[in-house]
DNA sequence: TCGTTCATAAGTGTGTCCACGTTTTACTGC
DNA sequence: GCAGTAAAACGTGGACACACTTATGAACGA
């Protein structure tokens, strides 16, 4: 187990920049990154003496780490028990989704009215990163630049509180993608994300808005949120063999 | 400064129900409840030992509740400098009314579905209370009770990404309150908040929406966000000197 | 000579680590 | 299948080192 972590953890498989500031911050972005990119997958268990050990740092460090990504639902802080990656239920996904609508509706029409045309270059060029990544099969990357797409548009949006909340319910996303989205169909929402940067460079809020919405529309549409994917809910799990029961007694 | 804050957090004011579960839950509740009721002003130094001392618990304790009101923004957590209470500016107090005014929207729609009759019932019994507060001169509890009221409406709302992002802002507006009411007109919104319920259990969606926007504007306008209250902006506190003298010259 | 400023040093308080106690969990034997 | 035991992991408290703050004193300038 402490190995698997420390192979998991150790492929820092884009060679991102290495990080800086304090320990705490390091090891928080490793592992979050880590997650995002479905290296960790829902429900593994988060050991501190094994991440300790990985990072070189004690428990402190890493119980801090953790206790920031709990606060952001990322991982399951149970008492006596230890951490998790958190494994977000169909309801929390409906939940999560419904109030992105709120808050990117918000956060597209501030960032219409204050976006710098420094601010709009910089979107362009995270998007054809974005779009890089998808092309080479480097899809974990691709998830992360893409959460980082919407959160790049709250930091536009100029305002504090908006961009917090944007930053836990798109990692809750990215955790969501990781677990529901339908193998079959890739992830390629960078077209969706040029049109939307366009439409913010013309000031077209109302266009800019319809595209936002849309654009969560069709990321909804590519998870199976209709059914749970593979719960530990057995009845639901084997409801078909139920109906088939009830079928044939009928 | 050890003995200040013994007094100031000893005098459980309130004799609100005695704190259930944790350690770290009881330190929370005490050094929030304290800082919303102004007991604890904008910018006081939160020094871990001695909060450690006055709770009887070891730092470690006091770390983590720190660390959990840091994420709320109602302290602010300086590197190798330790804890004060936080002193939302101006601007954020801007922006956190904007983000209000967003989640509050979404809140009251959601709540006008979602609310069960004994919600309401629970609802109006705190309004009662928040009353008796501002009635009886405790204005410390009753601010407090007012943003008690718009988590209890962010819980019928049946959305808990939106109820924790509410938390975080009713807290910081129980701040801003603190620090920029003006003291003449007193803080006594249980009368809209009553309006509000019978709103919601009338099912009337466009008039409980317009209600909490005017709710919203009016805790606004309680405010002076015109014009900094006591900042450690030298220019615009001695502005009228500077007006003066300009008046003198010309 | 007085006031200001910079440098140095003491003191307070945070950052980190480690060790012990307790809970949970897994395994083994009945 | 159940109970008991052992190992692993978490919760907590305390200790030490380091960073920051504040105070004291000396040097410079007015």
């Amino acid at each position: 187990m402490n190995d698997r972590l420390q192979q998991i953890i150790g492929q820092s498989g884009n060679p991102r920049e290495v990080r800086t500031g304090t320990q705490d911050d390091m090891v928080y972005a490793h592992i979050f990154d880590a997650i995002l990119e479905q290296r960790l997958a829902p429900g593994t268990k988060l050991s501190e003496e094994a991440l300790g050990e990985i990072f070189g740092v004690s428990r402190t460090i890493i119980r801090r780490a953790l206790s920031r990504l709990a606060h952001e639902q990322v991982v399951l802080l149970r008492p006596n028990r230890g951490a998790v990656v958190a494994e977000p239920s169909l309801e929390e996904a409906r939940q999560i989704s419904f109030a992105r609508r709120i808050v990117e509706r918000a956060i597209t029409e501030l960032a219409v009215d204050h976006a710098t045309s420094e601010q709009i270059a910089n979107m362009k060029r995270l998007v054809r990163e974005e779009q890089a990544c998808f092309d080479k099969g480097d899809r974990g990357s691709g998830i992360r630049l893409s959460g980082e797409f919407h959160l790049q548009l709250a930091l536009m949006a100029n305002n504090a509180p908006l961009l917090n909340f944007q930053r836990s319910l798109v990692s809750q996303t990215s955790l969501i993608i990781a677990r529901y989205e339908t193998g079959n169909r890739s992830h390629c929402s960078y077209d969706e994300h040029n049109q939307l940067i366009k439409a913010i460079e013309q000031r077209d809020k109302a266009r800019a808005v319809e595209l936002m919405m849309h654009h969560l529309d069709h990321i909804d549409h590519k998870l199976n949120l209709q059914d749970d994917g593979a719960s530990g809910d057995l009845h639901a799990v084997f409801s078909h063999l139920i109906r088939d029961r009830k079928k044939g007694a009928s």
